[in-house]
DNA sequence: TAAGCTAATTAGTATGGCTAACCAGTTTGG
DNA sequence: CCAAACTGGTTAGCCATACTAATTAGCTTA
């Protein structure tokens, strides 16, 4: 809790931790329905239409109709969206790099490994 | 921010991640000002205060003026707060271990000793 | 002893999520 | 082939959790 408190803080105006994270979901994954983008954001369906709803807002993504199934609303990145994931990235970045740099290559390496083993843990969990 | 949900609806009912965390801090620190207790878990006063009525209203902690300074409020863990601090360790121990046992030994280890070095950092976080 | 500092509180607000209920499409079984 | 059931998305209403600003009480110091 701590360190969420402390992260969200670090953040910083522009964007919550959410618009981020939703953001890269949409990165990585390519366009994705309001129910995939639940699913792998982890929240309600309800949560993510509003979610979804302001970032249209700021413009961070674009939605499109499926033709062959016209419940889906499928969403995807605009090129302002990717931007302000990869300035997001960067400031992240910077403040990551000032606080790590008390570490060494070990324990670096070690922070490492345990993040692909709970990025596993997360992924398999349903 | 998908792991702080899912371990929110995994804690289920019962008593808040923020509650559980407060008892941890005064069962290992001992009594604590509120203010101590905000620096402890990287919060305002404020909210430590709401907070704290909270868990004096279930009868968790308990309040005791300091003699010296009429200022503070020390607060300390009641047998019921130490008892439902343990209860909640049982129970997302339960939920973990199931979680846990489908990494090996190794996984493990490098976990642990991720932990410890998140947990330096934040704590030497300013 | 007045001025200023510190601890706690109160009041008001914002955010971010939920469930329940609903509508619009799609699929399916009689 | 059409009514019933299901699925995706939305709307409405609510709750939890935290914040900042302002206030009060007590302490400290010039």
């Amino acid at each position: 809790m701590r360190t969420v408190r402390r992260l969200r803080k670090e953040t910083d105006g522009e964007h919550s931790v959410s618009v981020i994270a939703a953001l890269g979901s949409l990165n990585s994954h390519g366009p994705l329905t309001l129910s995939e983008l639940a699913d792998a954001e982890g929240m309600s369906r309800p949560s993510v239409t509003v979610l979804a709803a302001a970032l249209l807002d700021h413009g961070l993504i674009a939605k499109e109709a499926d033709p062959s199934d016209r419940r889906l609303v499928r969403i995807h990145l605009t090129p302002s969206g990717k931007r302000v994931l990869d300035q997001s990235r960067t400031r992240r970045n910077a403040f990551l790099a000032k606080r790590l740099g008390t570490l060494n290559v070990e324990e670096l390496r070690t922070l490492d490994r345990a993040a692909s083993i709970l990025l596993r843990l997360v992924e398999t969990s349903r």
